[in-house]
DNA sequence: ATGCGATCTGAAAACGTTTTCATATATTAT
DNA sequence: ATAATATATGAAAACGTTTTCAGATCGCAT
């Protein structure tokens, strides 16, 4: 690999002038200018981004920390977050805390030891005394997905309270009085939020919370598998279930379909967080759908953002969601032929 | 941040023996050595790795590039890699060439550039003059998912061939004989070996292959949804249709709901590469599986294997698929009651 | 002629590590 | 006692950049 030092030699100056010109400063003599630029022409060179980051603590990477990266959810965000940060030459360091804090507070520091420009997260808890710190040191932050509590950082998220409440409201106006809810794990913020979304809803109907219909799971295929089994097998089974989210939403269909249960009318099913695959489902699922690769956008523009001006105050931007009105509620009366084209 | 030199300071020694201390060097008294751990403790030290990486070139990076980051695929690979590589504490610095062949140069000179130990890479097409010049060099890397030619490379991938042949035989046994197949790009190593098993397999039973049948997509939703469109407006259509991977199957599945179509009846579908929700499809869906996550732990695993032992000759991993027969060729008589369990 | 900005250029310091080299002390063998 | 080795430590160089500092050259007004 060619360094400075061979172009300089190469174009006979001094490694200063070679400097200048890479970063395009003033008062370099047009002819020099020329010969740096052939010399790189000719050595291929490629400035080492390692010893920039070292002496201009100017740095090209980006850290995004990510609770589950099986989630296609996270997957269209990283698209999101590629798609702007990619224009202004950033890359991306990325990993995977797999819901552990541990796992969250080291890959938080291994991002300090690579001195990233920023940090885009998804918590894995509301607080995290280690992020907390790398805030309050002045690290641009953005968080995305869930709240932080007590720490003010950029946040981009979705409204998960209403889109959760349209969810139950569709279901309640298709009928349904026995409604059980399949919840993320109430450590985090957007399980909270999609939980007080259904009680809303509820409440607003003037229907009463049957505890036994409101389980917990974890986000994860297998807890909404096991959980519907157990549902399924209740004395008195709800006409309706909500998944609090898509990864769990797929156990729960797998679980229906492997018990025989038809879906709407054994238990109708509605989904947070739309897949493309949702048409082709059996039935073609109603979900809550979010905006995944726009908050990824956001995320990225507001730490871009926060690079630009540290010290403008902490913003949250909440996105809309959309109710995709599918078959597995009952709404649609025909099954498959219905839909309009939704292959985007 | 505290650096080396702080440590040193408040542990009262050099530089040079909280190096050793840091790195298990011998020779150091056991007083000094607890008076630095110590400080390291008490100042919350941590190396900077941008400075070991440019001082030392001892590299905690792996670079990782794919060609879609939104394929299903792609993420389980990631996830083997992830869990491989995160044992030897390294992290991964990954990117999306987008299917763009200068995109993937561009990475390829960026991980140069970041001085990475070693780069895990999906190519966009068969010929990279570029990697071909970063594996001459001496970078170790390990090819994913398709072949390089013309290069000697570490490569892992699943047995492309004999899965489509799988897969074409199986409908041939529940009595197909008009098959189409919705190729890849034949660009790829992959689009070529998933057609020659299709080939192999009608060659087999003595079947002709109609040209009119054989159509090609470019491994995304999009184009599975628009020919699949065009293929069941033919005068004369299949009774079959062998997709050729798992993000064009989507579209395919989609485009076949819409058009009101029944799987199987009027046209039965087999997939390339399994999905988590293909149990909950309608119908489900069979297809040939690859072993994705295991792709990504070989890859990792060779790897790590190369960084070790740099002249080691290269080598090629063909991991087998498995054909996951669901009721989408007519083969289960029922719907869905008859799988086993299937979560995993 | 002299002084003074403006325009150029290179030497050298700095970033935070690791590693080489030199040296000092302790231990063992002659 | 002396030499030879093993153990322990620090000073300084090195990695490949950017940036500060100090000069050098030039044009131009005094």
């Amino acid at each position: 690999m060619a360094t400075i030092k061979d172009v300089a030699k190469r174009a006979g100056v001094s490694l200063s002038t070679v400097s200048r010109v890479l970063n395009g400063h003033p008062y370099v003599a047009d002819e020099l200018r020329s010969r740096v630029l052939d010399a790189i022409e000719a050595l291929n060179y490629r400035p080492n981004r390692v010893a920039q980051r070292l002496r201009a603590a100017r740095s090209h990477l980006v850290g995004v920390i990510f609770s589950d990266v099986k989630n296609p959810f996270y997957t269209l965000v990283l698209s999101g977050i590629e798609h702007i940060l990619s224009e202004q030459g950033l890359s991306v360091l990325i990993s995977n805390s797999n819901t552990n804090q541990d796992r969250e507070d080291n890959f938080t520091a291994l991002m300090l030891a690579e001195e990233v420009a920023g940090l885009i997260v998804a918590p894995v808890q509301e607080d995290s005394p280690v992020l907390a710190e790398v805030v309050q040191n002045g690290l641009p932050v953005a968080v995305i997905d869930r709240r932080m509590c007590g720490l003010s950082v950029d946040t981009v998220l979705a409204d998960n309270q209403s889109g959760a409440c349209m969810a139950i409201r569709h279901l309640i106006q298709l009928g349904h009085r026995r409604i059980a809810i399949l919840n993320g794990p109430q450590r985090l913020t957007s399980g909270r939020e999609r939980y007080a979304g259904f009680l809303q809803a509820m409440g607003e109907a003037g229907l009463d919370i049957d505890p036994g219909l409101v389980w917990y799971g974890d986000y994860q295929m297998e807890s909404g598998y096991t959980l519907t089994r157990e549902l399924l097998r209740l004395p008195q089974p709800p006409t309706a279930l909500f998944v609090a989210n898509n990864l769990m939403t797929i156990g729960v269909l797998n679980a229906i379909h492997e018990a025989g249960c038809n879906i709407p009318e054994d238990l109708a099913v509605i989904g947070f967080d739309d897949v493309p695959w949702a048409v082709s489902l059996n039935p073609p699922l109603t979900t809550v759908a979010q905006p995944s690769f726009e908050i990824g956008v956001r995320a990225a523009r507001l730490l871009l953002d926060r690079i630009a001006a540290p010290d403008r105050p902490a913003c949250t931007t909440v996105l809309q969601t959309r109710l995709m009105v599918r078959a597995s509620c009952g709404a649609a009366g025909r099954r498959h032929k219905t839909q309009q084209s939704e292959r985007r």
